[in-house]
DNA sequence: GCCGTTTTCGGCCCGACTGTTTTCAGTCG
């Protein structure tokens, strides 16, 4: 049992504690603990052999009881009790829009509502409308929700919102009543998926901004408007929330609305043990509000440096900003150019000179092409024969133009037993090579650990690809265990993809952190099969932003000649490797 | 359930909006 089981076995107690309408606070404590063990740069079980598991602040007496039984007999009777009191279907019922514990809890217990589909039904025959608490309206809401949850299980990617999301934003933007306006939320923080989009914006006159928005022709429903904030439910399926305040209230409520909530629980603590009141509508000392021009201002009377929205997740940014030891954050303007980039060789559609082109548009001073192997058949991996004629295409291009240099290099398969998929000798005429599980997802972690950390192992391996194989909201990651990954990596500098396509973002930015503190280097990869694929460059920089990096920690954040003398050094020392 | 330069008991972040209510609970962020 490692820490994300033990994280994850509390947060579901958590849950079913607020299903049991327990304390709040003691459901809180819960909750808290789990963010805890889950953001340990160590093994939970060595803090439970040492005994200074109960030294960590917010894991107490009880906790640390509960966390020591977990480690040593894989579960803990709270938790065993509370899922056999609450059917898998009314922990689901959670998810669905609108209903929270207390309403779970009264259809489980008062009507025998024990799913979501069970719970459809009901709606369809007028059960709900007679339940103490409920009515024609929460019925009709309830039914809407579950509509919602279908269709999307409720999240959505951020590459797929986020454009749409600067669209709107843009349309605010240009409305004459608009002093200011920004998006916030996850979206502004970078999270890899998000519920909702929401907006911020300042004006004199919110109820004509109100409308505006509520009429966007995007807008398919009103959830609910009021005279400074209002929900849509957009014809895409997503929510959009607007939040419009007054002059002088706009950093108060940006800051506000961009969370998350667990930073804020954290600061506004913070700010009441410092004498102050931090609410949406401005930082108080008594009914006196503090003016703060920024959100900089408001960090800055908490005593603390600026947190970069990325980071606003309590995963350590405050203690560091108390500390002046958060890291200035990479960003996209370092970026000096980019690996992991297919063609029409294997499954890209882009030939060698439009990448170029696109890449020196792009403002892009290098590119690493990297088709598949042989035995990705299904995504036209290159034969040993159609090495040589792309490597001569490559070098040609290199001698006819100099805006973009191109690095030859290759994705190769790593297969099941841990070997790469062409010779020794084949694989040492790339400049890099990036080693990548496309197959047999199967296998215990055990295996799979130990597969991977032979590829890592490997002297040609340079940077190991997409770690994980996630795909967000579609693919869970394969079972592998990422610590003994990252220090593999670490021992035989194998640099580490974070795969900048919207739908893996993988490195997973909650491990990038311990990555950076192993001293490993981060490639913000596209793994682009098309032209527009550039974009994901900024999508990955937004996750590395995430996961704390700086410029010193992304490897394609060093120039061309740079890149080129790491490769050849590569090659020196890995003869003997 | 956790914590302690107000505290070993009594706090624990804060407000908008909705629906079902005649003053407020639940949900959400």
């Amino acid at each position: 049992m490692d820490n994300k089981d033990v994280a994850q076995i509390l947060s579901e107690i958590a849950l079913l504690l607020e299903l049991s309408g327990e304390n709040p606070f003691k459901i809180r404590a819960y909750g808290e603990g789990a963010r805890i063990i889950e953001a340990l740069d160590m093994p939970v079980a060595e803090l439970v052999r040492s005994g200074a598991l109960s030294q960590i602040k917010g894991i107490g007496k009880t906790l640390s009881l509960q966390i020591t039984q977990l480690i040593q007999d894989g579960s803990v009777p709270l938790h065993q009790e509370l899922r056999a009191a609450f059917p898998e279907g009314v922990r689901e019922m959670l998810r669905v829009p609108g209903l929270g514990p207390k309403k779970v809890k009264d259809l489980f217990e008062k009507l025998g509502i024990k799913s979501i589909g069970e719970l459809e039904y009901a709606c369809h025959e007028n059960r709900l409308i007679t339940l103490p608490g409920f009515g024609p309206k929460s019925q009709e809401k309830i039914l809407q929700g579950i509509e919602q949850f279908k269709k999307f299980q409720g999240r959505h990617l951020f590459g797929g919102v986020y454009p749409l999301a600067s669209e709107i934003l843009e349309q605010i933007n240009k409305h004459p009543k608009t002093l200011r306006a920004s998006l916030a939320g996850s979206l502004r923080r970078r999270m890899e998926t998000v519920k909702d989009m929401d907006l911020v914006s300042e004006s004199e006159h919110p109820e004509e901004l109100m409308r505006f928005f509520t009429s966007l022709p995007i807008v398919d429903q009103i959830l609910s408007t009021g005279p400074t904030k209002s929900s849509v439910l957009l014809d895409t399926g997503l929510q959009a929330d607007l939040r419009v305040v007054g002059p002088k209230q706009f950093p108060y409520a940006l800051h506000h609305f961009t969370g998350s909530k667990e930073h804020h629980t954290v600061l506004r603590a913070r700010a009441k043990a410092l004498g102050f009141k931090l609410n949406e509508y401005g930082l108080f000392k008594g009914e006196e509000l503090i003016p703060c021009n920024n959100e900089a201002d408001i960090y800055r009377f908490l005593v603390l440096l600026y947190i970069p929205p990325e980071l606003r997740e309590d995963w350590g940014e405050i203690e560091a900003a108390e500390n002046h030891t958060l890291p200035v954050l990479v960003e996209e303007k370092d970026i000096q150019g980019a690996f992991h980039f297919h063609t029409h060789f294997s499954d890209g559609t882009p030939t060698l000179s439009q990448w170029v082109q696109a890449a020196d548009q792009a403002g892009l001073k290098y590119l690493g092409i990297s088709d598949h192997s042989q035995s990705a058949a299904y995504a036209g991996g290159l034969k040993p024969d159609q090495l040589e004629k792309q490597r001569a295409e490559i070098a040609l291009l290199n001698q006819k133009q100099n805006r973009v240099h191109l690095f030859w290099g290759i994705e190769s398969d790593i297969l099941p037993d841990g070997s790469l998929d062409y010779s020794d000798k084949e694989l040492a005429q790339f400049d890099f090579v990036i080693a990548s599980v496309h197959s047999r997802f199967n296998m215990t972690e055990a295996e799979m650990t130990a597969r991977i950390i032979r590829a890592i192992e490997n002297p040609c391996t340079t940077m190991l690809g997409h770690p994980t194989g996630r795909l967000l909201l579609a693919r869970d990651p394969y079972p592998v265990d990422m610590n003994r990954v990252l220090e593999a990596a670490a021992h035989h500098s194998v640099i580490l993809e974070l795969n900048a396509n919207s739908h893996r973002l993988d490195l997973d930015w909650r491990l990038m952190k311990k990555a950076k503190e192993l001293g490993l280097k981060i490639a913000i990869n596209p793994d682009a099969h098309h032209l527009d694929g550039l974009e994901d460059i900024a999508y990955g920089v937004g996750i590395a932003r995430k996961g704390w990096l700086s410029r010193e920690d992304v490897f394609n954040c060093l120039y061309v000649d740079q890149v080129q003398t790491y490769f050849r050094n590569l090659k020196n020392t890995s003869v003997g490797k």
